[in-house]
DNA sequence: TTGTACGCGTTATCAC
DNA sequence: GTGATAACGCGTACAA
């Protein structure tokens, strides 16, 4: 098959009798190249076909205008409304975005963190797995200037850019949520106390028990290990099941919450009568489950903007002061009915 | 502050007295080169920190190891698991994947297909906007020999590898099961018919209802613009409040179906006894929704695997028939709830 | 089995 | 305002 050979600064110089130095000027709006030249050679360019080649131009600039995300899953709701803020705002600016997936495996983040890197990123997005503690893999950015911008899950001992929500207020904010509906003994699906987000959340949690005078009971706090839908129903049904059964469940995520809803409707508990739930996220099973899922939202597609931004307003000499610069953006309890009491009481009156 | 020089082959050809290029070979286990000395080199290379420069390489072979994706949008279940499958598939065989939404609109779909073709990509792996119907921007790749896989959506008019489910069988089996469930009136919720998939999931329901001797009118089939969760709750209401109400329909996708469901049981109609629903994707949403949403499973991640084999395996022989090779995947009715009104009948027996 | 030399397409520097 | 030249890091044809 002929293969079209490629259109070439030098074949545009040649064509209008110009150098190629002038060329790449113009094409890229060099303020010594005077209106009407820039305006010739891109008309020329454009009909001639010619397409800059960004890898010339990033191992020139060793740098190739491009954005790595390193993210657990890309198929969870919070996931993939974060990498599309991430991939509108940095195309608006004309860069691309790679994305990669360590399906909450270290080793995956480590050997995804080394090929993003061989391609140069300008700037690297990260949402830690599960399993990460160490995190000499990121060492090799810092040391060439690369800008990392933490998201969500972010590390506690690592210099960087920081994008996350107040996780604490979060979870205080939605207990007291739950004590506000009357609950006195409320459980706390948990998830990894490793990541900052589950840690304060359950911080959150506690602090409002504490407050309010209410028991903090461990066979009430639910460690998970991944907040699946398996997870979240075989805890609710031994809650349930227990001799002093939960009247309110905090969970950490929305699929674990969701699986408590229908876990406690096949077991004939009423939701939210007698149990009441809220989960975390706003995914968009929340609004459809019923009762519909009272949740914590999370701006996901605005933190994705954020840090792409964090990025591409990024200068090298902001970076050196060895300190966080960290965003931390609020959330909204929504309240829906699987945790609505008072209202329903109010509707049989 | 100070940032690190970068290690090249050039700083390992010195160190260990061989020439940059033995290094370049022994980094690639090119054949001519002993194992001992490709051992020697790859070790002092992990040790000096030698990281390759994937655009240098990528500027040298012309591609970069790169496959691209186009499509409409990233935070909806089906996008993203195709994605998701894209990406584990490629990164396995040492490929990055670019991604890039068009969030269906033509402009951007041009724009992006430009500076995905800027970054040499070594395939581009599409989803049709809803609005395109021209296909030139595509012909620069062709013309380049870089393979192009069109996903689900596809065009109807342009040679290249495509992978679909067959989506006549499918819409002609989902409409078919609702006759089996004893529907006589079946509307249908179809997106837009410049689509392939739309087309030709309404193709089988139009084929379905009269090889069964049932009324196809127009009022029963309703053109969608986006195929929302709003556009199907008017739809709904209206049907419903019509003269002859429908008793079965089937929707083009799960979204709109489940709009659908939550519609009829705020008007009372009950489903599925006096309005049977079936919908299209298998999101996660219809396995949540009460009653569950019976669906034509869609198997996303497996597309997006297949997608990216085949840029993968394309070599530059296998391109230039000007034939398309389409891989047509199956799907399976999943009957849940919302549909199965003999079961229920049974039940009550 | 290894080395030399060149070029991929671009841009920054220096010169005019 | 424009041109010549070198350099970015790598892979490979050719030579040894």
């Amino acid at each position: 098959m002929k293969i079209k050979k490629e259109v070439t600064i030098y074949d545009l110089a040649k064509e209008l009798n110009y150098s190629p130095s002038t060329i790449s000027r113009a094409l890229n709006n060099h303020k010594s190249i005077s209106k009407k030249t820039i305006k010739l050679i891109k008309e020329a360019a454009e009909e001639m076909g010619y397409r800059p080649n960004n890898l010339a131009a990033g191992l020139r600039n060793n740098k190739s205008n491009t954005i790595g995300v390193l993210i657990s899953r890309i198929n969870r709701p919070f996931m993939a409304s974060l990498i599309s803020g991430i991939e509108e705002t940095a195309r608006k600016a004309g860069y691309n975005v790679l994305i990669s997936q360590s399906n909450d495996k270290y080793e995956n983040e480590i050997s995804n963190c080394n090929t993003l890197y061989d391609s140069r990123i300008t700037g690297l997005i990260v949402s830690l797995s599960m399993e990460t503690v160490e995190m000499e893999h990121f060492q090799k950015f810092v040391d060439k200037g690369i800008p990392i911008v933490f998201v969500d899950r972010v590390p506690d001992n690592f210099n960087s850019y920081k994008v996350v929500i107040d996780n604490y207020t979060a979870g205080y904010s939605a207990t007291k949520h739950l004590i506000e509906q009357g609950c006195k003994r409320i459980a706390h699906f948990a998830g990894a106390q490793h990541r900052n987000v589950y840690r304060e959340r359950k911080k959150g949690y506690l602090d409002a028990l504490r407050e309010h005078g209410l028991p903090i009971e461990d066979n009430l706090m639910v460690n998970f290990k991944t907040l699946s839908f398996e997870e979240g129903n075989k805890a609710t049904k031994k809650l349930l099941k227990s001799a002093n059964p939960p009247d309110g469940i905090f969970s950490a995520n929305d699929t674990a919450a969701v699986s408590a809803i229908m876990c406690a409707k096949k077991m004939g508990v009423e939701v939210p009568e007698q149990l009441a739930v809220i989960g975390f996220n706003d995914d968009p099973i929340a609004s459809i489950v019923q009762p519909s899922l009272s949740t914590v939202s999370h701006p996901a597609s605005k933190m994705g903007a954020i840090s792409a931004k964090r990025i591409l307003d990024h200068s090298i000499n902001t970076y050196d002061t060895g300190v966080s610069e960290v965003t931390v953006l609020g959330t909204e309890i929504i309240a829906r009915d699987s945790s609505l009491k008072r209202t329903k009481v109010l509707e049989s009156e």
